[in-house]
This record gives C-alpha cells, structure tokens and sequence, in this order.
DNA sequence: CATTAAATTGATAACGGTTATCAATATAAA
DNA sequence: TTTATATTGATAACCGTTATCAATTTAATG
C-alpha cells in the first residue's frame, strides 16, 4: 500500500531532488500532527529532534510537500499559514473563525450530493471543492 | 434607503470616532470598484484623489469598514489580503474551470440551510462563506 | 572506494505587507 | 472661540516568509 514516505520519494527522484535524513525527519514530525498545522507549532516539534534545523530547510520542505500534493497550504486572516494533510485523509470542509482564526472541519454529504447536481446542470465535471464557512465562534461572541 | 455612507457615519458615531474627508474619500473610491479588491489597485486608485494620503490612513478606514460590516477581508496564499463588499450585494457562488478560467455564479439554498445547520451545530454564527467548485467545463471536455 | 557534479543545508540578510508610534493637525461639542 | 480628543501622514518597527551563499551531503560514475 502506498503510503507518504513512498510518494514523497518518488516525487524527489522525479524533479532530480534527493532523498534526506532532515525531509523524511519533517515528514514524519508533520504526520504526528492532526488537522490544521500552524508552523510555529511544527517548528517547536521538530526542533525536539533536531535542535540545529534551519527554518529555511523546514520552509522548502513544506513547499516540496505542498508541490507534490501531500500537503495543502491555507492563509488565514492573521498572515500566517496553516498546513494540512492531504493524503489518506477524507475530505472535509472548513468553519473558519474570523476572529480568532479558530478552525473546525465537517463534512455534510447532502451539500456534496446538491455541488454535484449543480455541476451536472452546468455541463462541469466536478473534480475538487472548496468551502470556508465564515463566521464568530462560540468563545469569541462572548 | 440605507446607503453605505450612512450606515458607516452612523457606526462613528456610535464609536465616538469623526467622519473624515479621507474617509469619505476611501469608501467612494472603494465601492467604484466590484468583487475582490487588492490593496494596491486601491490604493493607486485613491492617489489619484488624494495625492498624500498616507497608506497607513488606508490601512486603518479598510479596519473600521471591516469592523462595522460594510466589507470583508480575505487572505490568500501570497499573503496580501482582498477586500469584497458586503452590504447590497447578492451572496453567490463559484463554479470554475481549472482549465481555461470560465466562472459561472451559481446559488443553491438547500446548501445555504444545510450551511446554516452545520454552524449552529458547531456554535458559530456565521458572517459569510465562500463556495468554490473546481473542475472541467463543458467546452475542455471536447 | 574515490571522484565529481549537483543538490541540500543552515545561517542570516532581505523582502514586503501590515501595524505601531508620534508630533502636528483637524474635528466637534460646549 | 476654546478645548479635549480623534485623525492624519511619515516613517520605523514588526514578523512570517523567502533569497542568498558558502560549506556540506548526496548519489551516480569510473
């Protein structure tokens, strides 16, 4: 069974890149995360296992991963960016607060089911969706 | 009629904040524009009215109009922010070919009330959402 | 194994959009 | 007017991200 390891390395040795201890060790860290992947937090991880990383290194990497499509890049409102995987993984939608930048994932299948009606009745062939539901969470209306 | 210039003295004031040449200036100038507006074509547009108005002065009327509602700020993957008016506009959708950049606007309220439903599950109360359906249209599929 | 060309790394400077600071000025109420 | 306070414009600071570059590592080849 393919797993990320495999696709990566694969990816690498397409484009002539080269497969290293420090790519697999970023990989491996950001695998043992879930859901959306805030940098600072990613850095502070992966630093436990190589202190001296340069954050450049983690910067090209994530790029790489993005590249490849193993992962998926987000900006939210306060500038930074979020990293998600994107593989192995269900799709599912995003409520994003506007406020605190708070994110939770779901899925509805009815609205996936009425995209795809909506597709049919405009002659497209769907192949992938995006949906942000913006608005003030529960802690922030407070 | 409530009109934008309006409801944004009426938010000053409830504020204890002034209505301001500079800010009249910036909400005429803004709403010249349609959809998603980039800071910098904005702010080459206002030059031209205002000469010496400083980016900062911008950078803080887009802030309040942004607090009272009158528009909404988008973050994207280059890090700029966009700026999409939010008051006598009709919410719509997108549909769009990742082959040859056609959109259609589409809107569906079924999903609307299942967006609706998902929010209140999750406690949010939702502002605004953005729908992207990306696939093939009709004519690339020749 | 040794050689070699090319990719990679880490340190750090640079970048660029946005925000904070501050003295001078404009606003609006009394 | 007067007066308190908000606003402005200039610019420095901020901060996440990217570019640069010399030293090092990788992997193919002899």
């Amino acid at each position: 069974m393919l797993n990320e390891f495999d696709l990566f390395k694969d990816f690498l040795r397409q484009q002539n890149l080269r497969w290293t201890p420090q790519r697999k060790m970023i990989l491996e860290v950001f695998l043992s995360f879930e859901g959306h992947v805030e940098m600072e937090a990613l850095h502070k991880q992966i630093l436990i296992h190589q202190p001296d990383l340069g954050i450049a290194t983690l910067y090209r990497t994530l790029k790489l991963l993005t590249d490849c499509g193993l992962i998926e890049a987000h900006s939210f409102q306060n500038g930074k960016k979020t990293y998600e995987r994107m593989f192995h993984v269900r799709h599912h939608d995003h409520l994003i607060c506007t406020r605190c930048g708070d994110t939770v994932e779901f899925e509805h299948p009815l609205i996936e089911k009425y995209q795809l009606q909506i597709c049919e009745q405009y002659g497209f062939t769907l192949k992938h969706h995006k949906m942000e539901l913006l608005g003030i969470c529960r802690n922030c209306l407070k």
